[in-house]
DNA sequence: GTGAAAGCGCTAACAA
DNA sequence: TTGTTAGCGCTTTCAC
């Protein structure tokens, strides 16, 4: 672990090529303004000498940072039991690479860590934030809009913009729209329920049930809304016991499913909130007899590989692009930051409130 | 996405407080030196003022960042096959938390991204770098460590320490033990390994086979050593035959386990590299009218939920503890720049050459 | 124990 | 087009 040396200053630069450090200054960013061979001499001394501007330095006066924040909410814990994560961030660092902008990670570990988060995005140490947490409950997402940096949400925030004067929190658990001003990229969780249960009624299901997510998550509220949007316009489809409450994980699918069997032991076909859920109702369906998709047919929703893949038998699932989601967010900040540094066309072209990405269902096996 | 306004600055503080610049800064950072009712005044102050210190001011003038790089090579795509990425993650994020350091995540994307991360780490933007690439012929490590800012690595790095002189790379594929002076932290795979494999030895299982991992990783060479290690001591456990090359994946298990079949039909147990492996060999069995742990047991590596739980029959697994070696990481690395920093005991305390976790065994079904 | 003053390395007016 | 200059907000000697 070797101690890094001291690095050539814009002055030593400037010494070297025989121009000012102004000089030497606009050349490294960007070189307008400068005639060519004085430049190609200014490049030289930089390549020479391996000069790497002090950010620091830098941002001192331009209060910039070219640095946003990922912060992402660890009750969100899904994100530990699939890539979902990973491929999100992906998606996030190619766009902020590509405009150099760094990416700095919070992950929050309850409460305790909230305060530590607004602080530091109070602390204008990064241009912007990206922000994970989709709970209802959740008083980050509210915070974090107070504190006035600019942010983009991944995934519907559930919580409404009645403003909460930064105390211990006064978020509302409507669980219907953002407020206004609010910007974020969900995929079509409604839309993509939707297709998936209207495909189980197209395979001739009428005993189409719902296994639901954790519901204080505004994804799996959004599937059981479309799940009923379409059990609405069906025949008996407004059966209340079709509906089971659970949690996203394997065993919670596994009980939901139980009780399911229980309910309505005549249930042809299962719309699990996710592919997790529907695991667990394939492992209880398989004992209890039942053969999938021939007596219930299976559908889940994320394509979370390699569990949708390697499921008995292969699950039909609704796939959301998850990576493009984590790019759009960046996207979405970023060019908001450019709106509001020339204060030209801010309002030219404001940032829509919520994109939905779409989701496309992908036939296996189970359904 | 409102525009953040400016921030009150030290010198407001100090104002408002009555006292100098100075004072008010020895608070912020410690507060030794100061007397009591004057620290307080100024702490009143500060909170009065919701006082926040600019940090590109100070790092201007510590030289320090109190943020540290974690390097992700993008080739280390199980990354994004597992939740692997983040649970290390989520270790280094807690150690780095505790210690007031800022994370800044760099992934990279193949070659081209190399030098933006060297030019990144040596832009003296961090005060030091955890970095994960595990792939014997990856030019990262060796780059990062010439740049010299401070590192540890994940997992051993396949690299030997022979210099090279920044160019296009000259990193070797000894791919044994990195050079002297570089840190590590990975999980005992050989050990790992060993105990996995007598455990299949101790059930009485005679014709053990290896489906390895890519066996340009240096995890997937370490387990297959830990298989060589107890089979060279087993009556006929020289066999090469019983050895097949894979690659991590499901399907490369598929390929592997019927290769295996093929030339070895009498092998009645298989240690996989991974439990993705695992689950493709599980299939292949299946298939071949095998029972699992009957006729043919089966144990995997990793420990990789919901994988390895949700398998069929569940799999019997070593299993690491992930999270612990991102924490380790991070905390050898403060120890590190805190030794570098009071260049006192620096040789007193050195930091050890590769710190290796033990792992354990998961007794499930599966073996 | 406390304050005054000198920069850290850079950008951005403003002059030339 | 190029150079000069004045800070950005902070820490850190060095006097007091």
């Amino acid at each position: 672990m070797t101690e890094a040396v001291s690095r050539p200053t814009l002055e030593a630069v400037a010494a070297r090529a025989g121009v000012s450090r102004a000089t030497v200054s606009r050349v490294v960013n960007g070189g307008d303004g400068v005639r060519e061979p004085l430049a190609e001499r200014v490049r030289q001394a930089v390549a020479e000498l391996g000069y790497v501007p002090n950010q620091a330095a830098r941002s001192l006066v331009t209060r910039r940072h070219d640095a946003v924040a990922v912060v992402i909410a660890e009750p969100e814990t899904r994100v530990f039991a699939d890539p979902f994560f990973a491929l999100q961030l992906r998606g996030i660092s190619k766009e902020l690479t590509a405009h150099d902008n760094q990416l700095v990670l919070l992950l929050t570990e309850g409460r305790d860590d909230h305060a530590r988060v607004a602080r530091y995005l109070a602390g204008g140490h990064v241009d912007g934030a990206l922000v994970f947490s989709l709970h209802l409950d959740d008083p980050l997402p509210g915070l974090i809009h107070q504190v006035g940096v600019p942010t983009v949400f991944g995934g519907r925030p559930g919580w409404s913009d009645d403003g909460g004067a930064g105390g211990p929190t006064r978020a509302t658990r409507t669980g219907r729209g953002p407020g206004p001003g609010v910007v974020y990229v969900d995929c079509d969780n409604r839309g993509g329920a939707r297709v998936a249960v209207r495909h189980l009624v197209d395979l001739g299901r009428r005993r189409v049930a719902h296994l639901t997510g954790a519901l204080d998550q505004t994804s799996a509220v959004d599937r059981l809304d479309g799940y009923r949007d379409v059990m609405g316009e069906v025949p008996g489809g407004n059966d209340p016991r079709l509906v089971v409450e659970s949690d996203f994980t394997p065993s919670g699918g596994e009980r939901a499913m139980r009780e399911l069997l229980d309910r309505c032991p005549d249930v042809d076909a299962v719309f699990a909130a996710n592919d997790l859920t529907a695991l667990g109702a394939l492992r209880v369906l398989r004992a209890s007899g039942r053969r999938v998709p021939e007596d219930v047919a299976v559908i889940g929703f994320d394509d979370m590989l390699p569990v949708a893949e390697e499921a008995d038998p292969p699950l039909t699932t609704v796939r959301q692009d998850i990576e493009e989601m984590g790019r759009l967010m960046a996207r979405l900040l970023l060019r908001g930051l450019a709106d509001g540094r020339d204060r030209t066309g801010a309002s030219a072209n404001p940032p829509p409130a919520g994109v939905i990405l779409p989701t496309t269902l992908i036939r296996r096996t189970s359904a």
